[in-house]
RNA sequence: GGCCCCGUAGCUUAGUCUGGAUAGAGUGGCUGGUUUCGGCCCAGCAGGUCGGGGGUUCGAAUCCUCCCGGGGUCACCA
């Protein structure tokens, strides 16, 4: 619409400014569908812009598209017909296609205990990004990095040590990365009364690196409980990747990039032999890339692993990192390393961060056992969701099986909506009681929308579409609605913005049910029938794409 | 202390990059709505110094600047 009036603008009066940009969508209906202030104007002509505006409005010969043109106060408001906007709402959208390869790395958990929300936050903003990015028209590779060596894991191994008793998840019929996160937290209980606990810990983090065949054995085993743990976790999200990295088989590769880069005069050695990268000038100060003695560090494997990337899948137009946004700092040095080492511009690569959610309490702390794990969360949730629907008439008698899905499906429509429609680097609180709610704002009132819908174009024929001369305003505002999904799915793609997504789906949500509510699909007039018909099609067709890109399922029954 | 993020109705928040007409929602509170397409819905009322000051501009929640509050980070940890 832009582009019509801009070129209207450009042909029919001699302006010397950049008409496009200066165009408007007004936020009220009144206000018409394309805005032209004319300020500027009356800057240059010294004229008042009331003035301006009601003058050019006089002088327009309008294309077929534009019904009609007004001047409103300093504003030239142009109306598009009815037959345009029904061209555009009813039509196909078009996204924009960007022609990318974008590699995705998360949500590169530790090892040593299960997922917990703060995980959650992580696979789903991962993964509807993931989904955002393919619909327009990038290819992402989608990979994690298991964090799977290290003084965590140390941790929970010296505990089963000591008190495993040969106890496995099977016998003691506990979710294995659940058994692992034990020993994890009994090492934090018991640490507090024997400190040389952490000594213990410490000196098998240096057997294991030695490569002494029982830790070896033992550390193989506590990482495929975790593991297998995190991978019925990762089912339930929906997580899949192309390939999974292991920090402990490329944590040492990092050594000869560094080594070649300090030959290259790129890094210099300290007093101490470390091998360290001056950035001061970009702010960052002085790093450490490499011990002297030669092991690696955390930056060291990073580096490491940008290597091994490139050597699975080529070069990348976009490396993108998810993670908790207490990692900027590490990632802004590392983006600068990397670009020092020639894998290209720091702008190749983002760090998609994320605030922290803390609980009423304060922060979750596995001491305390005030984490919320991932499985609890979802499983808690299909209970309140399998409650409501015992709790209505319309579904108070479904079988086990059915009432097990569609409770499983509301309640990852009631998490997913709630994690994503944030702003993602706030920080939020997590009231387990009063967080998750499935009225107003939120994934199954979408699902609700849709199964409307669908219940009602169920009970309807094939009805001939006819235009009329005019649109009702609710039939307006849901027509306007819907012409904006492409660009907005556009946009959440270039922004990396999952929660634009969500609130459009809300936005096309409740204008529906406006238009629901004040006009008869049904028992509409005949020469409205059709109309009505195609609206609540699309509406559906868009809601469910809406709701894909949010990985939540959409129901055709709820 | 340096750097980064956040601050908008009682609560949860959109809008900030790219300045425009009356700052949108949800929730909670109050008042209503279905002999009609599914009430997890809809309508209405009350609720705002957009953290504060200064600046730029015809125009600032949005840009600049200085403060205030909250969080994070500044390891040879990850």
């Amino acid at each position: 619409m832009k582009t019509i009036i801009a070129t209207l603008l450009t042909e029919q009066l001699s302006l010397d400014v950049d008409i496009h940009s200066l165009l408007e969508t007004p936020k009220h209906a009144s206000h018409g569908d394309i805005a032209f202030p004319t300020f500027l104007l009356a800057k240059e002509r010294k004229q008042s812009p009331v003035i301006i505006a009601q003058e050019l409005a006089k002088e327009l010969t309008l294309p077929e598209q534009v019904q009609k043109v007004q001047a409103a106060g300093p504003y030239i408001n142009f109306f598009f017909t009815a037959q345009y906007h029904l061209d555009q709402a009813l039509k196909t959208p078009e996204i924009p296609q960007t022609q990318e390869t974008i590699l995705l790395e998360w949500p590169s958990p530790n090892s040593n205990k299960p997922l917990h929300i703060g995980h959650v936050r992580n696979m789903l903003m991962g993964n509807s990004l993931a989904r955002i990015l393919e619909k327009t028209g990038r290819k992402v590779i989608k990979v994690n990095l298991n964090n799977d060596r290290g003084i965590a894991i140390c941790k929970s191994m010296l505990m089963y040590q000591l008190y495993g008793e040969g106890k496995t998840p099977e016998s003691e019929g506990m979710k294995s990365d659940y058994f692992v996160g034990y020993y994890y937290t009994l090492f934090e209980k018991k640490v507090k009364e024997q400190p040389e606990l952490q000594d213990q810990a410490q000196e098998m983090l240096q057997q294991w690196e030695a490569g002494d065949a029982t830790v070896r054995a033992l550390w193989e085993q506590m990482n495929n409980w975790a593991f297998q743990g995190h991978n019925t976790t990762y089912e339930t999200f929906d997580i899949e990747h192309e390939k999974s990295y292991y920090e402990s088989e490329i944590f040492h590769k990092g050594k000869e990039i560094v080594q070649q880069g300090e030959k290259d005069g790129l890094f210099y050695t300290d007093e101490k032999q470390n091998i360290c990268i001056d950035l001061e000038q970009e702010g960052y100060g002085q790093k450490v890339l490499l011990r002297g003695d030669g092991t690696s560090i955390y930056i060291t494997q990073d580096i490491a692993l940008a290597k091994e990337k490139v050597n699975d899948f080529g070069a990348c137009d976009k490396y993108i990192f998810v993670v908790g946004n207490e990692q900027a700092y590490h990632f802004q040095v590392l983006f600068n390393v990397l670009e020092k080492l020639g894998f290209g511009s720091t702008e190749k690569f983002f760090h998609f961060a994320y605030g922290m959610i803390e609980l009423p309490e304060g922060k979750m702390s596995s001491r305390k056992g005030t984490v919320i794990y991932a499985d609890q969360l979802i499983e808690e949730l299909e209970e309140q969701a399998k409650e409501n629907l015992l709790n209505r008439e319309l579904t108070a008698d479904l079988e086990a099986e059915e009432l097990s899905a569609r409770s499983k499906a509301i309640a990852k429509a009631a998490l997913n909506f709630f994690i994503l429609k944030f702003n993602p680097l706030s920080n939020f609180v997590f009231n387990p009681k009063e967080s998750l709610s499935f009225e107003g704002e939120t994934g199954p009132y979408l699902q609700y929308t849709y199964a409307r819908i669908q219940s009602v174009l169920k009970k309807m024929e094939e009805t001939e579409v006819i235009y009329p001369e005019e649109l009702e305003e609710k039939e307006q505002a849901l027509v306007k609605v819907l012409q904006e999904y492409a660009s907005v799915v556009y946009e959440a793609g270039e922004e990396y913005k999952p929660s634009h997504i969500a609130h459009y789906a809300i936005k096309l949500a409740q204008t529906y049910n406006e238009f629901y509510h004040s006009c008869p699909i049904r028992t509409a007039p005949e020469d409205r029938k059709g109309l009505r018909k195609a609206l609540s099609e699309q509406t559906a067709r868009i809601i469910k794409d809406c709701l894909s890109l949010l990985t939540i399922q959409a129901l055709d029954e709820m």
